[in-house]
DNA sequence: GTAGGGTTAG
C-alpha cells in the first residue's frame, strides 16, 4: 500500500471516528429527550430531528436505556411523519427495531413488523438478501434463527409461499434447526389455499432437512391426501413414518378411516378397525362418529345405535359434533321425535348446542314441512346468541320452497338481506327449484340469471336445474346448449344433469339421443340410476315401445337397482295401453309386496286397461 | 398446531 494511500485511509477513518462521535452524541440527546418528555418537543419543533440519519435512529432504537414502549413510540413517529420522509426507517432501521423487540421478548410487534416489512415496496428485500443483512448487523446467531422462522410464519399468514419456501431453503443451507410447529402452519395454509398437491412435497422436504416430524404433521399430510382421493398413499405414508418412530395416534386412525367410510367398503374399513386394535389405539367420540355415519349411510340403523351404546359402556363421552350426525341421521329418517330428545339429552350432558345441531333440527323439521316450529327453533337460537348463519338460511327457504310457499320465502330472504345475507349458490338455486316446481319457469330461470349478475358463479347443480327448466319447457335445444357451456366451463355433468337431458329427450320422443346420452354417461363413468331407467322406461311406453320398456326395467332390476313407484306406473300403464294386463297385474302385486303404494295414476291404468280387455284373470288380491 | 357434524338439483 503507498503512503498516499494509507494516509487517505487513516483521513477517512479519522473522519468516520468524529461523525461517529457526532452521531453519538446527537444520539444521547435525543434519547434523553425522549426519556425527559417524550415525543412532544419533537412535534412542537420538529428542528430538532433535522440531522437525523438512519446511524443516529439505530443508534436511539437499539440503547438500552430508552424503554421500549418511548422507543416504539418513536419508530411509529418517524414512519408516519410526513415531514421527516427523508428520514423514513429504512430496512435497517426495522431490522434493528426489530432486536430491539426481540430483546424485550415482544413477539406479536416482531410479526407485526415484518408483515409491514413484506407488503413494503421500499423495504421488501429478497428472502437470501435480508436474512444476510441480519446476520452481519448481528452477530447472534440465536436472533438470526429466530428472525427467519419468525419470517417464515408471516410469510405463511400472509400466505406468501414462495418467500416461505425461499427462508426455509436459507435456514437449510445454514442448518438451522427448523421448527416443526411453523411447518405444520405451511401445511395448514396450503391445505386452505387449495393447494394439496403440495402437502407431501413439502413434508419430504421437512424430513430431508432433519425437521423433528411429530404426528401432528404427519396427520396433516395424510389427511391431505385422503381429501385428493389418496388414501392408499396416505396409509403407506402412515407405516413408512411408524417405522421411523412416529406413533399414529386415533386421530390419524380417523383420518383414514373417515376416508375409507366414504368408499362404503366394508373390508377395507374394518381393516383399519383391527389395525387400531392391533395397535391398542382407543376410540374417541370421532371414532364413532365416523362408524355411526358409515352404519347410517349403508343403512345399517341397528349397528349405527349399536356403536352408540358401545360408546356409552366403554364411558366415552359424546360431544356435540356425535350429536349432530345423530340427529341429522334421525331427522333424514324424519323420527323428529328421537331427534329432539338427543337435542334434551346434549342439554342436559352441559353441551353447548351451536349452529350446526340447530341446522340439523330446523332441516328436520323443514323435511317434514313443520315450517312454524322451524321459524320457532331459530328464534331460539337467536335467543341464545347463535347467529343465524348462511346454511340455516338456505335450509329455511327450502323448507318454504318444498310447501309451494314462496311468499314465505320471498319474505324471509328479504328480512334477511336486510340484515346484510347475500345469497349463494345454494340460495339462489333452491329459490329457483322452488319457482320451477309450481310451474313459474320464468321466475325460475330469472333467479339463475340474477346470479350471474350477482357474480355468483354457477356451479354443476345450478346448471341442471337450469337445463331441467328448459326440458320442462319442452326446449331441448336451450338445454343441450347448456349441457355443452357447462362442459366448456369446466363443470362436469353428474348423474343427476345426464338424468335431466336424458328425461327431457324421452319426453320428446327422442329415443336414440336418450340412448346416445345414457351411453356416454357410463362411458364417462357416470352410472345411470333408477332415474335414468325410470325416463327411458317411461320414453318407450309412451311411443308404445313395450317390449323395449320391459327389457329395460328387467335390466335395472338385474342391475341391482330397485324400481320405485314411479317406475311401476310407467310399466304398469304401459302394459295396460299395450293390452297386457296379466303382466301389469303381475308387476302391480310386485309392487305391492315391495311395499309400494300405489298412487292414482297405477289405479286409473289398471282399471282403463279392465276395460279395455275384458275381465281379467291374474287374480289380482 | 392434526380427525368427525347442519343446506341445494331428477
Amino acid at each position: 500500500m503507498s503512503t498516499q494511500k494509507l494516509s487517505q485511509v487513516l483521513e477517512k477513518a479519522l473522519s468516520r471516528n468524529s461523525t461517529s462521535l457526532k452521531n453519538q452524541n446527537k444520539a444521547a440527546e435525543i434519547t434523553q429527550t425522549l426519556i425527559n418528555s417524550g415525543l412532544k418537543p419533537f412535534k412542537t419543533n420538529p428542528s430538532l430531528l433535522s440531522n437525523l440519519n438512519s446511524n443516529i435512529i439505530n443508534l436511539i432504537i437499539s440503547n438500552p436505556n430508552l424503554p421500549l414502549h418511548s422507543c416504539t413510540i418513536f419508530f411509529n413517529f418517524l414512519k408516519t411523519n410526513f415531514s421527516l420522509a427523508s428520514q423514513k426507517p429504512n430496512l435497517k432501521t426495522h431490522l434493528t427495531f426489530i432486536l430491539r423487540l426481540y430483546k424485550d421478548g415482544k413477539f406479536k410487534e416482531i410479526k407485526e413488523v415484518l408483515k409491514f416489512i413484506i407488503f413494503d415496496d421500499n423495504l421488501r428485500y429478497p428472502v437470501e438478501e435480508m436474512f444476510s443483512l441480519v446476520g452481519f448487523e448481528c452477530n447472534d446467531s440465536n436472533f438470526l434463527q429466530k428472525f427467519c422462522d419468525f419470517f417464515f410464519r408471516v410469510c405463511v399468514d400472509n400466505k406468501m409461499f414462495e418467500e416461505a419456501s425461499g427462508a426455509f431453503d436459507y435456514m437449510e443451507r445454514m442448518g438451522f434447526k427448523i421448527d416443526e410447529g411453523s411447518c405444520i402452519l405451511y401445511l395448514i395454509a396450503l391445505r386452505k389455499c387449495g393447494k394439496g398437491d403440495s402437502l407431501l412435497g413439502f413434508f419430504r422436504r421437512m424430513i430431508e432437512s432433519g425437521v423433528e416430524i411429530s404426528v401432528y404433521s404427519m396427520t396433516i399430510v395424510i389427511d391431505g391426501l385422503c381429501n385428493r382421493g389418496e388414501v392408499e398413499k396416505g396409509r403407506e405414508l402412515m407405516n413408512e413414518m411408524v417405522s421411523k418412530g412416529v406413533m399414529a395416534n386415533v386421530i390419524t386412525y380417523n383420518t383414514i378411516l373417515n376416508a375409507y367410510v366414504k368408499t362404503k367398503d366394508f373390508e377395507v374399513v374394518s381393516e383399519v378397525l383391527r389395525l387400531m386394535e392391533e395397535e391398542k389405539v382407543e376410540y374417541n367420540a370421532a371414532t364413532y362418529t365416523v362408524l355411526i355415519e358409515y352404519f347410517e349411510c349403508v343403512g345399517k340403523h341397528e349397528e349405527a345405535e349399536k356403536m352408540f351404546d358401545e360408546m356409552r359402556e366403554r364411558r366415552v363421552e359424546a360431544d356435540v359434533h356425535l350429536y349432530t350426525s345423530m340427529i341429522s341421521w334421525q331427522c333424514r329418517r324424519r323420527n323428529i321425535k328421537r331427534a329432539f330428545a338427543l337435542f334434551d339429552q346434549l342439554n342436559e350432558k352441559g353441551l353447548v348446542p351451536n349452529a350446526h345441531v340447530y341446522g340439523a333440527l330446523i332441516d328436520g323439521l323443514c323435511k317434514t314441512g313443520q315450517m312454524e316450529a322451524a321459524q320457532m327453533l331459530v328464534n331460539d337460537m337467536q335467543s341464545q346468541g347463535i347467529v343465524v348463519n348462511q346454511v340455516v338460511v338456505n335450509t329455511l327457504l327450502h323448507g318454504y320452497c318444498k310447501k309451494g310457499m314462496m311468499d314465505d320465502a320471498l319474505r324471509l330472504l328479504a328480512v334477511m338481506e336486510k340484515k346484510g345475507f347475500e345469497p349463494d349458490v345454494f340460495t339462489y338455486n333452491i329459490m329457483a327449484s322452488g319457482m320451477s316446481r309450481l310451474k313459474r319457469h320464468g321466475e325460475a330461470k330469472r333467479w339463475l340469471f340474477m346470479m350471474v349478475e350477482k357474480q355468483v358463479i354457477p356451479n354443476v347443480v345450478n346448471f341442471t336445474t337450469l337445463i331441467h327448466i328448459h326440458c320442462k319447457e319442452g326446449n331441448i335445444v336451450e338445454a343441450k346448449r347448456l349441457f355443452q357451456q357447462m362442459q366448456r366451463r369446466g363443470e362436469r355433468p353428474n348423474t343427476i344433469t345426464y338424468n335431466a337431458l336424458i328425461d327431457g329427450y324421452t319426453k320428446k320422443g327422442e329415443m336414440k339421443d336418450a340412448y346416445k346420452l345414457r351411453n356416454e354417461m357410463e362411458a364417462k363413468g357416470r352410472i345411470p340410476d333408477i332415474y335414468t331407467y325410470t325416463s327411458l322406461v317411461h320414453g318407450e311406453c309412451n311411443y308404445g315401445k313395450v317390449d323395449e320398456a320391459m327389457k329395460l326395467f328387467n335390466e335395472m332390476c338385474q342391475k341391482g337397482l330397485v324400481p320405485n313407484v314411479v317406475t311401476y306406473t310407467a310399466i304398469i300403464s304401459g302394459l295396460c295401453k299395450d293390452g297386457r294386463s296379466d303382466e301389469a297385474f303381475r308387476l302391480y302385486n310386485e309392487m305391492i309386496s315391495m311395499g309400494h303404494m300405489p298412487d292414482q295414476r297405477v289405479y286409473s291404468s289398471l282399471v282403463g286397461s279392465l276395460y279395455t280387455t275384458g275381465v281379467n284373470s291374474s287374480g289380482c288380491n
